[in-house]
DNA sequence: CACAAGACTGGGAGCGCTCCCAGTCTTGTC
DNA sequence: GACAAGACTGGGAGCGCTCCCAGTCTTGTG
């Protein structure tokens, strides 16, 4: 490893110029194929890397993805859900030859540095943006910027012009509760997300309607605001238990595991005093006792369809924008009651 | 935004050259304040950030950190572990003004692929990888490169030359065990880590030195061998209560929660039956039912001095290695039976 | 008042790649 | 056997920055 290995280098030791050297390294027609094996072998024999700061500096682009979460999430990064997305858009990055980073704001002074950064093309080729509660400043920013984006969840607002990717909340949100009212429950109570998060919202809406067009009285005791949090969980359900309900659709799952655990507490069986239903589908839900009926989401696949999305908006640009909604899927476990009847 | 921003272009704008420019934007001395002031006040008007990618090529260092989450443990990239250090770091590298670059190894083809990639310099100033059970073929891999690195937890062998950051594990484990055995218990068990992985050698190792410290006998029976999952330690209790112990201590606290999980099922009360102590104080420690006795590792810390060192490292070579044990502490809270007493 | 020593500034050279164009070497065709 | 059309190849220019050196403009000193 006397010289650094660079096109020229390995043009010099196959016998050609730096020019038929790329042409090899990037896959492109036009080399004689005897030619391509030699150059090949080369790069074989030296483990021949072409250098990406050169090749970003010249061809204007440089292979990476970033992946945006604001400082209004970064508390609920241990949530098993961000797991499940990283690894989703991991795997597709890994697929599709793309680098990823990660940028989570901790604190409103990483946020204003960082930011400018971001969408001044510095070193992104695009940005994947977990959707925020209202009035973030990085949706704007990013907007008013080149760089290409996708949000990961609705916004609440400014919803048209933005390309985003999401799972149908309300309508998964309607089969869980439509299927506790199937199940003869009456007095359903529901503890949703935070406030000003769209999915929240989404599921919230859904929880509603169904009410609704099942006829059901909307008692609005039995709705309490949660946090998406374990703990927001497990606390809602003293703010619940005097108005007696019979059924709890939760807004996630972790929430719905700290909803179980409070009831269970009180002396409640769940399912035969109680009844709950979650959301999201994650592995502890699996894991419970008893085992959560929840909403299931296809993290995994979100993720590895986030990356896909947004390369496409790199490489055509974002007009129209990419809106995605996924359809969920009602799990039926234990925690409904439904293995009893 | 006519022009596109350059150092030259701000240069024109700010009446100064290129040369200046840089100066100004890297810190550098040698500026007139006067002019310092001026070419900084056209940049904020502008908006000019450098391009890392020139900047990169031109000196020849990125400013982007890789984390590598090898494939072994991949799997286990849901344990709130792995979101916490990653928000240790993260937060390090905001501090610091590093990029950071996730990888996530998911299958053998990604790491084939990528390996090579990794260690060849390609855009990466160094890496902190992950610890794993032996055989990985990553840490000679890049021990060949040129690339800076540093592992997170210990090795089993070659341990000496490597850089790494870890905490006390065997002492943790020592300190846990002797807590149990000062409440009297005497048929103490241990769920252990995966086995290979030095961490859950270590604490293993812990576990044995204090039975034999204290002139308890060493029982094969009463140790089983876990992988760090919830699932991994439920399980491990269907084999462990034939032999009755009167306590467990378990490698890792979402094992610990699945093996409190099937005590409670087994109709085994927590810790008036037998006492659980686990090793991480992760937030699910705190919120579970009884409240966890564990070993707490000091997690986002461990993060943040992994990308110090890191970048120590990067500036002053690696000679020596870089060696570092973080000192656990045992937080005794329901589980141990401690507040019984 | 001359002159050295430092403060400040500008431009050349290059980092290693991609893109493009001008060549050269094949073919096949009439 | 001449010649056009394509297959293949090489080198120039440039991406936007950093580094370095040679200047120019200050100072302070004897």
């Amino acid at each position: 490893m006397a010289k650094k290995l660079t096109l020229e280098e390995i043009g010099k030791l196959a016998g050609v110029s730096r020019s038929t050297v790329s042409r090899v390294v990037n896959g492109q027609p036009d080399v004689k194929e005897e030619v391509r094996e030699r150059v090949l072998e080369v790069i074989r024999e030296t483990g021949f890397v072409p250098n990406p700061a050169a090749r970003s500096l010249a061809a204007q682009r440089s292979g990476i993805l970033g992946l945006v979460i604001p400082r209004s999430v970064a508390t609920f990064f241990g949530d098993p859900y961000f797991s499940r997305l990283t690894q989703g858009i991991t795997q597709a990055c890994n697929e599709q030859g793309y680098m990823l980073s990660l940028f989570l704001f901790n604190t409103k002074k990483d946020e204003e540095m960082l930011l400018p950064r971001i969408a001044q093309h510095s070193f992104l080729d695009g940005v994947i943006v977990q959707a925020t509660t209202d009035g973030d400043p990085i949706i704007p920013q990013l907007q008013k910027s080149a760089m290409p984006f996708l949000v990961a969840g609705r916004l609440n607002q400014m919803d048209d012009d933005v390309s985003y990717i999401d799972v149908d909340n309300l309508s998964g949100a309607y089969n869980a509760v439509e299927h506790l009212i199937k199940l003869g429950h009456e007095r359903i109570a529901h503890v949703s997300g935070r406030l000003g998060n769209r999915p929240a919202a989404d599921r919230k809406l859904g929880y509603e309607q169904a009410l609704r067009d099942h006829h059901l009285p909307l008692d609005e005791n039995l709705i309490v605001n949660g946090d998406f949090s374990e703990e927001g969980g497990y606390a809602s359900v003293q703010d619940l238990l005097p108005h007696k309900p019979d059924a709890i659709f939760v807004a996630s799952d972790m929430m719905a595991l700290g909803v179980v655990h409070a009831l269970k507490e009180a002396g409640l069986l769940v399912p035969s005093d109680i009844a709950v239903i979650g959301f999201d589908d994650l592995l502890p839900a699996r894991q419970s006792t008893p085992k959560l009926t929840t909403v299931k989401q296809p993290i995994l696949r979100f993720g590895v369809s986030a990356v896909e999305v947004l390369i496409d908006i790199i490489e055509k640009g974002s007009i129209p924008p990419r809106q995605t909604l996924y359809d969920t899927e009602l799990i039926i476990r234990d925690s409904c009651g439904a293995s009893l009847s």
